[in-house]
DNA sequence: GCCAACGTTGGC
DNA sequence: GCCAACGTTGGC
């Protein structure tokens, strides 16, 4: 099983909205690399980290996992959405997403300032790639962030 | 609101 | 294929 960090702004859709939604599709992501993370490597049933980006406090606010296989982002077809995007066809999509399931809010959102204090974090690839909204976790780190938000 | 980091686009 | 210009992300 895999484990990843997937961000969302909680002004546009938080993890309580995950939970009021209880499994949600994970549109808008427009980022090769986090779309290959989603459409190549995720199973059903993996483990995610959900982060809140432009927050306040910014960081890990939760658990979530992975509840089903890739598929095209219907927001890329349609073009009164902001994710619209005029080179995609149903033919040949070009954006996909899994569907996130809620399983957790923690008890008070881990600040970024301070995983970036935790020794055993230093080398998460969240510090390094900043921008990168759909990332891998390492299983040590998932589970010492979600013993943290216990 | 500012700005650094960085991903994407497009001319050549 | 390079790289400058540009746009976006995201912390603060």
């Amino acid at each position: 099983m895999k484990h990843w960090l997937m961000k969302s702004e909680p002004d546009a859709f938080s993890i309580t909205d995950l939970q009021r939604t209880t499994t949600e599709p994970w549109s808008g992501v427009r980022n090769y690399q986090a779309r290959n993370f989603m459409r190549d490597d995720m199973r059903v049933d993996d483990k995610i980290l959900l982060y809140h980006s432009n927050a306040n406090p910014s960081g890990v606010a939760g658990l979530a996992t992975v509840a089903s296989a890739a598929y095209p982002d219907a927001t890329q077809f349609d073009v009164g959405s902001d994710y619209f995007d005029p080179k995609a066809t149903l033919q040949s999509p070009r954006w996909f997403l899994v569907d996130v399931r809620f399983s957790k809010i923690f008890p008070r959102t881990i600040p970024l300032a301070e995983l970036r204090l935790i020794p055993d974090l230093v080398d998460m690839l969240l510090f390094q790639r900043s921008r990168l909204s759909v990332q891998p976790v390492e299983p040590r780190h998932y589970r010492l962030i979600a013993a943290l938000g216990s």
